[in-house]
DNA sequence: ATTATCTATAGATCTATAGATAATGC
DNA sequence: ATTATCTATAGATCTATAGATAATGC
């Protein structure tokens, strides 16, 4: 049998790290960054503190790669929840489709855009690992949006379409961030998945005036 | 002399409430919420833990109360910078003049709009006061931006302009702390007059779209 | 008598490590 | 020999209070 060649030991040793990523996403959730304390994981998953540590280097490590692991989950939710555009779909429908998925990925509060909200909220100089890490996925994120937005503009001339991508891609992203906050201050009163339509919307018909022929 | 009618200890005591808040304030936009500890507040304010217990009941009123002060200096300096709008000015100017208001009332990165979306990111049950009273102040905001928006609409039919403008005041609330979240993400790299100038403008277009008469 | 501050400390955390022990692979 | 876990604890916090002391007003 072509088993994994990984010994006993070692998948055993990945149980538990999983275990004690699973009780610290659960902790973060409720106390925040800095109330995440590890004698905390350690009741909640079961281990002692050294084995945490043992593990991971730090507190901060430690935090980085939940941060990490959710936001791999969020990644395969989004892919997941974004449909191939349909043939003949105009921009009105491209956005449309684009916030569908986004709303819905973020349906479930990925903790790693809670974490790393947090971590920009709070500026202290420690949790450099996991700070870093954000600063990193936002980037990357945002490439992301780029490319969507300057795909969605592709009859633009190209001169402005790079421009106005990215110019797209900063402000709806913000803008993002900001409904997903509004929806973790009140996931019943607030509607998430028509609020990215609302912001679909408009931005297609900010788009309608900048651009002459729609 | 018609000189204040509080005695001196009372005038003193003011002065140390006013130093504990103005230590709290400087830790917490360092090190975030929990972060905030009684020992730091008593370091950086120079007075005992027991004075600052003496001044507030436990550390939630302290945090609360500071939410409080910073509410009350937001408020004065957006209406401040709050112009009052051009006699002839359309749509689209009021529009863009309330944007810049509240962009340059955010510059300054108040404290009280930081402490309580980080109570929002955290969800842990204490801290009862703080986020109570931010529960409180977004009503409050979301009310005057109802108010705000209702004046932009006033030649909409009245039975669609109150649906609109309380849609309008959740979207754009939610949307203006994206782009002031973003902005403490990279306060050099954003410029945030420029992305409420957009906010404007796409919620402008949408509404040329929306009310057949603009 | 009231208001405010001080010293000192109880008691409960917290992070992180030392060093022993167990399980498996070579 | 390597990987992982365990017990136990050092040492540094933290919140909050007790109780003495000082300053002012009545």
């Amino acid at each position: 049998m072509a088993g994994p060649k990984t010994d006993r030991r070692q998948q055993h040793g990945e149980i538990s790290r999983q275990r004690i990523l699973d009780a610290t996403v659960e902790i973060a959730a409720e106390r925040g960054y800095e109330g995440t304390s590890i004698s905390l994981v350690s009741k909640r998953s079961g281990l002692p503190a050294s084995s945490i540590y043992w593990h991971f280097k730090d507190k901060d490590h430690l935090l980085a790669a939940v941060m990490e692991r959710s936001y791999q989950l969020w990644q395969a939710r989004l892919s997941q929840a974004w449909e191939a555009p349909e043939p003949g779909a105009d921009r009105a429908e491209a956005l449309s489709a684009m916030s569908r998925a986004i709303s819905t990925s973020l349906l479930e509060q990925p903790e790693f855009l809670r974490l790393g909200m947090m971590l920009t909220l709070e500026r202290r100089p420690v949790e450099a690992k996991a700070r870093e890490l954000f600063t990193r996925i936002r980037a990357e994120v945002h490439g992301l949006a780029v490319t969507e937005f300057e795909r969605v503009l592709a009859d633009v001339p190209e001169e402005r379409r790079t421009d106005l991508a990215r110019r797209l891609a900063t402000f709806t992203l913000a803008a993002s961030d900001g409904l997903f906050l509004a929806y973790h201050l009140d996931p019943d009163g607030f509607d998430l998945v028509a609020e990215f339509e609302m912001l679909s919307v408009t931005v297609d018909a900010a788009l309608g005036r900048w651009i002459p022929k729609a």
